[in-house]
DNA sequence: TCTAAAAATAAACACCGTTTAGTAATTTTG
DNA sequence: CAAAATTACTAAACGGTGTTTATTTTTAGA
């Protein structure tokens, strides 16, 4: 009776295909070409085939921003061998920019774009699981810097927040093309990752005047 | 012969109208219900009509981005009458809070959205004069702050893009709801206001700590 | 008043997400 | 093995979107 085991295979792989078809149109063509259509086109099925697996384009968008929040943790992972805690968090800093520069549609798929998000709102707890658990590595890091005498008299849970608040407005900004204009450079993405660079030095300095 | 005179008028009337139109459609109902249909039946004339105004839907977008900033700017200039350029700066802080919080359709708009970003691209320089005078406003601040002896040793551009970045991750984040699911409370709005409130002081200590 | 220009529109085109009702394939049952 | 039942799939439609084209209505000037 390995019927029902081969169905259930079968389910769990034209999701898959649904999700890898779908992610590979957002990363190949932006949001916007994320379309049932599109995706029912690629994996050469009808639209209506799509919604036997997925409720609507909401839970499919939600899916993906699982492994976006899946990709950015494994982002983190290297940086346990910092022992140095202080350490640590400059090196997450620099792994988030990597991150959100490498991936810039799958930044902007888990921290720009505010659809997911209010589907997210019904479905509350649980579906946020991976990105408590990136914040929550971040929270940790700030934490035993305090520990370590580093940002004396300063809240850990607000620090943390200004600290990712800087990062994703540097990063949030960067893959908008907000600051190319505030130079006249003609190419955008040189500007974006000089600026994001060296700000981002100007960010590490002023962290290190608040170590002690 | 007034004639020529009345239609121009009529003309730049009419433009107006439907910019009206949108805004107080985006504004009341969010980004999604800008519609050209919808736009057209609150001013009570047919959807080909608008295309003899504006050349596309981007180009009305354009205009209400335009009328953003200067509802950006204007919040900022009631900030001459602090002389100090350390508690200037504090002040913009609180302004661009206070505009990003109260106005939370329109800093999406300005800042959240990319597809009027795109359009900008095409058409570069002069229609961001008034992005660009909202930068400058920060820059020129935090360049008077380094003459008055604080930021030592940082670049002007750099710590204006933080200072910025800073705020703009801080609004971004409170926004689109990315804090709340960091505290467990029920009402969004209230912890929203809260986290950003008190993330905003810790910056705030920061900044008095970067002071000499 | 008649004509030429300008302004407005109806209707269509090609998309979109989603639903419904019906077909085709597959499995289970008699 | 054939019939019934279940499952998988899809064609077509609904109401929405931005935009274009051809046509009609309105207006202005001789």
């Amino acid at each position: 009776m390995g019927v029902k085991e081969r169905k259930e295979r079968e389910k769990v792989e034209m999701r898959d295909k649904i999700l890898q078809s779908a992610q590979h149109l957002f990363l190949a063509r932006g949001f916007d070409q994320i379309s049932i259509r599109n995706i029912a086109e690629a994996i050469e099925y009808s639209p209506a085939t799509i919604y036997l697996y997925f409720k609507d384009k909401n839970e499919i968008v939600h899916a993906l921003h699982q492994d976006g929040f899946r990709l950015l943790v494994r982002h983190f992972e290297p940086l346990v061998k910092f022992t140095d805690p202080f350490e640590r968090l400059i090196e997450m800093g620099n792994a988030y920019i990597k991150f959100a520069t490498t991936n810039p549609g799958v930044y902007e798929l888990l921290f720009v774009r505010t659809e997911p998000m209010e589907y997210v709102s019904n479905c509350l707890d649980e579906e946020w699981k991976e990105g408590d658990r990136a914040f929550d590595v971040l929270f940790q890091t700030v934490s035993q810097c305090q520990q370590s005498g580093h940002f004396k008299g300063l809240d850990t849970q607000n620090l943390s927040m200004m600290i990712w608040s800087f990062i994703h407005g540097l990063c949030s900004l960067g893959i908008s093309n907000h600051i190319a204009h505030v130079k006249e450079a003609r190419d955008k993405k040189l500007v974006v990752d000089a600026v994001m660079a060296s700000t981002y030095q100007t960010f590490q300095t002023v962290m290190e005047r608040l170590k002690s």
